[in-house]
DNA sequence: TCTTGACTCTCACCTTACGTCATAGACTAT
DNA sequence: ATAGTCTATGACGTAAGGTGAGAGTCAAGA
C-alpha cells in the first residue's frame, strides 16, 4: 500500500498543503492514517476522493455541499446539479448585463473620440441604394414591416436606445465573425441572438416572434440572392459587411420612421 | 441645504445602513458633516458620489479601486474598464464551460435511468391510428425523431410530468383557438410557445433548438397537407383537434419509446 | 553523533464587503 | 415622562483558504 504525504498529494492534485489541512478540518477529506508524529498519510482512495472534490469545486459547489454529495448516497445529485445550473445561468446573465454596461460606458466616455457618425454607418451604401433596399423589403414584407414599426413605437425612449445598442453589437459581431471565417455559422447565430434580444424587449408578446421571423426572413432574402452573396461567381468577401449595413439601415429606418 | 440621515440615504440608494458605515470607515464616502451627537449627515454631493460608487460596484470593482478611480483624476478610467471587461469575459467563458460540464454530467447520470409504460398515454387516440401517425412522422423525420427521443429520455420524472402538463395546455389552447377562429394565427403562437417550453426544460442545451425546430416542421407537415386541413374542399373544423392529438401522440411516443 | 535543511504539526490572525447582534446614547410623539 | 424609533461604536461571523509563528520530525552529509 502506497501512501502520500500532504505535500506529495497536494502537488499531485495541484492544490496547496493548506487546502488539504482545511479539507481535513472540515471532514471533507480525512487522511487514511497518521504517523506517530501525527503526519497525515493519504492512500489511493483519498486521491480519488480528492479528484471528486475538485470536480465539484470546479462547478463552484461550496465545500459543505460537496461533503453532502460524497457522503450521502441518498443525495439527489441530479436535482442539486439542476439547481446549481440555474444559479450559474443567473450569474451568466448578470455578467452579460455587466459587459453590456461596460461597453456602453466605454463608448460613452469615448464619445466624439471614436463615435460613429451615421454617415460612417452607411458608408459604402449610398442613400438611394439604401432606399432601394427598403423599398424591396417593404414590397416583399409590406404588412410585416408596418406591424414591426408599430411594435417598435411601443418602446420607451430608454428601451429604444438599449435595443439599438444591442442590435448594433450583434451586427458588428456578425461582420467580424464572417470577416475571419466566411464559412462559419455566424449568420445562424446572429439570427438566434436576434431572437434573444427581441424576447428581452417584447417578452412573450407574440409580436416578438413575428418581428424576429420577419427579420430573419429579410436577412434570408439577401442571403439567398446571389446578386449579393457572390462576386464573379465566387463568395463575396464583402457580403457580411454589406448585410450588416443593410440590416442596420433597415432597422434604423423602421425604428425612426 | 438639504441633508440626509444614514437611513434616508440608504433607502434612497437601496443599500443598507451598514454599507454606509463601511464606506465611511473605508474613506470611500464620508458624510458631509456630523451632528453634535455624531450622527452622519449626507448632502447632495454625497448622494451623487454614492451613485458613482454603486455604478462601479455593479461592475464588480473592489472598493479600494473605486476610491482610486473617484479620488484620482489622473486615473485612466477607460483602460481600467477595458481591463475589467476582459476579466469579466474570462469569467463568463468559465461559466459557459461549467454549464456545459453540468449538462454533460446530468445527462451522463441519467443515462438509462428513465423508463415509462406507453399504455396510459394513448388515451383518446386509437392504437392503429396513432401508429400510422408515428410511421408517417418517422418516415419523414427519421433521424430527428431519434435525436429528439434521446433528449426527452434525459428528463427526470418530475420534469417529465411538468413538461407533459405544459405541452398539454399548449395544445388545448391551440385547439380552442382554432375552434373559435380557424383562420387565426394560433398555430404560429402555439409553435412559438412551444419554443418557450422547450427552452425551459433543456435550457442551454443545443438539442433544445433542434427539438423545437423539428417539432415545428412536423406540425407544418400536417398544416401543409390538404388531406388533413380540408374536408370536402372546405376548411376542416376538426383539424385543430386532430393536430392537437397527433402532435400530442407524437411527443408522447417520442417520450416513451 | 551532530547539524543542516526540508518537511510537518497546530494555532492563530488576515482577507472582502458587509450581516448580525449588543450596548448605550439621542430624538420624536404622545 | 415614557415608549418607540433612530443612531453610534464595537465585536464577531461568513468562505476558502493565505501567511506566518513556534515547535517538533525526518533524512542525509560531515
Amino acid at each position: 500500500m502506497k501512501y502520500y504525504s500532504v505535500q506529495q498529494l497536494a502537488t499531485l492534485a495541484g492544490v496547496s498543503v493548506r487546502t488539504l489541512h482545511v479539507y481535513d478540518e472540515a471532514g471533507l477529506l480525512k487522511p487514511a492514517t497518521r504517523t506517530e508524529a501525527k503526519y497525515r498519510m493519504y492512500g489511493e482512495k483519498e486521491l480519488l476522493r480528492l479528484q471528486q472534490i475538485l470536480f465539484y469545486k470546479e462547478l463552484d459547489f461550496p465545500l459543505q455541499e460537496i461533503r453532502a454529495i460524497l457522503d450521502d448516497p441518498e443525495f439527489d445529485l441530479i436535482e442539486a446539479l439542476k439547481h446549481h445550473k440555474s444559479a450559474l445561468q443567473t450569474r451568466q446573465e448578470r455578467l452579460t448585463t455587466l459587459l453590456t454596461t461596460i461597453d456602453k460606458t466605454i463608448s460613452h466616455l469615448q464619445e466624439g473620440e471614436f463615435q460613429m457618425t451615421p454617415e460612417e454607418l452607411y458608408e459604402g451604401l449610398p442613400k438611394e441604394t439604401a432606399e432601394a433596399y427598403r423599398k424591396e423589403a417593404t414590397a416583399k414584407w409590406g404588412d410585416a414591416v408596418k406591424r414591426s414599426e408599430e411594435a417598435l413605437r411601443k418602446l420607451s425612449k430608454a428601451d429604444f436606445g438599449k435595443l439599438k445598442d444591442e442590435m448594433k453589437a450583434n451586427w458588428q459581431t456578425l461582420a467580424s465573425m464572417m470577416h475571419h471565417d466566411p464559412t462559419s455559422d455566424a449568420v445562424q447565430e446572429h439570427i438566434a441572438h436576434h431572437y434573444v434580444i427581441i424576447r428581452k424587449f417584447w417578452g412573450t408578446d407574440s409580436l416578438a416572434d413575428k418581428q424576429a421571423k420577419q427579420y430573419a426572413g429579410l436577412g434570408q432574402m439577401y442571403i439567398d440572392d446571389p446578386r449579393y452573396t457572390e462576386l464573379d461567381g465566387k463568395p463575396n468577401p464583402e457580403f457580411a459587411v454589406f448585410l450588416s449595413k443593410a440590416m442596420s439601415y433597415f432597422a434604423e429606418t423602421a425604428l425612426t420612421s
